[in-house]
DNA sequence: GCTGTTGTTGACGCGAACGTAAAGGTCATA
DNA sequence: TATGACCTTTACGTTCGCGTCAACAACAGC
């Protein structure tokens, strides 16, 4: 019975997640990510870990590192007022908006690339 | 009667699309436009328009220009002999698959964001 | 004590996707 | 003819998301 959980280096998150500790550490410098000190070097937690597998996962949905970091901090309120609540519920409906246009966008795009797959295969076939 | 279809200027497309003349001059020096010139001014056709739409989709999914080239490539094959028809069909299947791990990663974004926002709403009402 | 591994803070570099002048051609219209 | 609208090329500037040294500290093992 040490301290509270778990905690991990920058390579164990690095190699983790797949990412390099210089990402980490610019993540950090943007404010997308907050470890705690041990000297100098960064000790992350598990909500560290948690917060790092949003930004990744905002990244691939194409998220800018900005668009993220505000997500986070509206997940992060601390204390909050009515009309900052209000504010997140707003912002969260809009991002809920845009990946919901995005997902159509896909499969849109999905539905071409397999027609143009299908005339391929076939003008493989009748080659045969 | 005069020539082949109706062709636009630069500012027609841009505004049809909401790009800017720079974006469009910036495509075709990437090589993903390729209008006709009458004297040095460009003239677009239905099929550099048809073109444009399917670069704005491609980056709004989240493909580089350059694999946007690739794949507007592998669409005006030409002669299209078969070895390279195999390769068009396992570059589009490839892309397929990256497209469906990206609509699942937004689905499950999606989920989060909507599970955020019910429990915004519910502080929201027991605060009324 | 030396070497190696892992960590740190700058600071400069880079590719992608344009923005933004700068300097000028062409055409219509007043 | 000159004023404006629209087009051109050339070229440097900018933002984002890191990569890549450089120079140093701290600790482990031989």
């Amino acid at each position: 019975m040490e301290g509270a959980g778990e905690t991990y280096t920058i390579t164990d998150l690095s190699r983790a997640f797949g990412v390099t500790a210089r990402t980490l550490r610019f993540y950090e410098a943007e404010g997308l990510l907050h470890p705690v000190r041990r000297g100098r070097t960064r000790l992350y937690s598990r909500a560290d870990r948690a917060r790092l597998a949003w930004v990744l996962r905002g990244r691939a949905v194409g998220f800018s590192l900005a668009e993220i970091r505000e997500l986070l901090d509206l997940y992060a309120p601390g204390e909050a007022r009515r009309p900052q609540l209000e504010a997140a519920l707003a912002k969260t409906v809009e991002r809920l908006a845009a990946l919901r246009a995005q997902r159509d966008a896909i499969d849109a795009t999905v539905t071409e690339l397999e027609q143009f797959a299908a005339t391929l295969r076939s003008r493989l076939e009748g080659d045969a």
